[in-house]
DNA sequence: GATGAATATATAACGGTGTTATATATATAA
DNA sequence: TTATATATATAACACCGTTATATATTCATC
């Protein structure tokens, strides 16, 4: 029962950073697409963060509307039609204030937690 | 207007560790009240931290009720009265679990965002 | 002695966000 | 043909931090 909660913690603490991953990942694939995105975070974390779609999804549109990434259709002359995002200049701006924004955090974790990481 | 999504963003990634935190700062501190806590972890991040106090109790209390704390109150001989929290020994497994699972966190954030952190 | 700032705890109302559940559709492997 | 993987979308729900507000003591300043 006490796992239940640490799962709730983790849930907590994994998705403040969601933005951030999504916006990185469609900015080094490129473009990319919600299913595309999810599959490659899992990948890289061996699976252990999965993003849902309903997750990802509203994320995408509601940073497309802040114009943060630019959406397109591919002409389904094949397969399901996807939609494709990449980063505006805008985007690319505030994904690097992101980073570090988050190195800023992943510092003062460090103090507050102690400094055991493997680095 | 870009700067209001950065910092709610930000808001997003930071609050997710704040239990975390809160777990941490009670268990170095030994036993400690809601603003103590909060003082020191803004002295531990150069006031980048500032915990509100209507997160941070609500916080305590369902931790208490979790029997992740337990608390009591100091009797008002002088000052103000403090309700002081503590971790129990469950409290102190999950903290170790949740130390060990942000490292993981960590570690998946820097594949994903690159490890340019200066550790 | 009064005023304001710091110390200290608490909760209702609000807004925002991820998850669950559900719907829809195509392509491919068994 | 059946199931799985691919691919996008949204309504309903639950949860959590913030804002706002209330209360009370202590201490420094005017």
């Amino acid at each position: 029962m006490m796992e239940k909660l640490r799962e709730k913690i983790n849930r907590e603490m994994r998705s403040g950073i969601y933005t951030l991953f999504i916006l990185k990942t469609v900015d080094d694939l490129g473009k990319s697409y919600g299913y595309e995105i999810v599959k490659h975070i899992e990948k890289l974390t061996d699976g252990n963060i999965s993003l849902k779609d309903a997750t990802v999804y509203p994320i995408l549109r509601y940073l497309t509307k802040k114009k943060i990434l630019r959406s397109f259709w591919t002409e389904p002359s094949l397969g399901v039609p996807r939609k494709y995002y990449h980063l505006t200049p805008e985007g690319k701006k505030l994904l690097h204030k992101l980073i570090s924004d988050y190195r800023e955090l992943e510092k003062y974790a460090k103090r507050i937690l102690g400094g055991d990481s493997q680095c």
